[in-house]
DNA sequence: CTCGCTGCAAATGGTTTGCACGATG
DNA sequence: CATCGTGCAAACCATTTGCAGCGAG
């Protein structure tokens, strides 16, 4: 039985063609699962590149929305507004603690947060809730 | 004595010189009053147009700028990406219930939510905390 | 072989900046 | 009147899209 990654399958899902396993795909896989946070497509972009791995700008960009599409990887925004993806353990809802110097990351649970939230909501009528919940810091080793 | 408005104030304390009260600042001011929620500059620019009032996109970018450095405006993103700004009642620090489809506004406050993310990152060891927590869902009205 | 995937180059679109003119205090 | 503010046009820049060639299945 041959490997195939989760997002592939999920993708499969969504398209009648089926997702194809190419080198670039596998690689820029490979540069999220090595890195310890949250990363930007150009940032990937230049992991690679310093890896010597020969992928597109283009690509990265559009295999990153593919698997952000299909659940497969985490997706933020900086204040700034660049915006940050990152191969999560959990699947789960979550959310994190990020060191903005260097985007290493904590994944968090608050069943506190998420109750909380949900109250404020409905006490203002409001339906379809969502939220966000980002915590930036400077962690140990970049303070 | 002569009303000037707290942004202001605060601006010439930045900046040697002082801040000059002109028709397109005190329209900009007006536009977001008028506002009931998050309204992008974009959208302020055209509300101004609507109304007959005769202001720079530009100048809109500007004074929006010059008013979140004041600590005058509250400054979001959508998740899309988009920065929103909103003249807020209370200028202490406070969260956003917003409506995704009017941007009606309505400000929180939450302790508790603010001790678990402060605890979160003492407890990893990250210092300089900041965060950002904001509820999207629809109005009663809008639903 | 077919159809998805890739990558270059060009387009996008919100935001920012350069610069000369206009208005404020 | 010395400066700051304004607005147009051009610059920016991350992200997206058009299109022709490549490669997986």
């Amino acid at each position: 039985m041959t490997f195939v990654p989760e997002w592939e399958v999920a993708v499969s899902h969504v398209v009648p063609g089926t997702a194809r396993n190419t080198r670039q795909r596998t690689e820029v896989l490979a540069a999220l699962e090595a890195a310890a946070g949250f990363r930007s497509a150009q940032q990937l972009h230049a992991d690679l590149r310093a890896g010597g791995a020969q992928v597109g700008l283009t690509t990265v960009y559009r295999t990153l929305q593919l698997m952000l599409e299909a659940g497969e990887v985490d997706q933020m925004r900086l204040p700034g507004g660049d915006q940050l993806y990152r191969r999560c353990a959990q699947s789960r809802h979550h959310h994190h603690l990020v060191c903005r110097v260097c985007g290493r990351t904590v994944e968090l649970e608050g069943p506190a947060v998420e109750a909380w939230a949900d109250k404020q909501a409905a006490l203002n009528g409001f339906t379809d809730i969502d939220h966000t919940v980002e915590i930036f810091g400077t962690c140990t080793t970049c303070a």
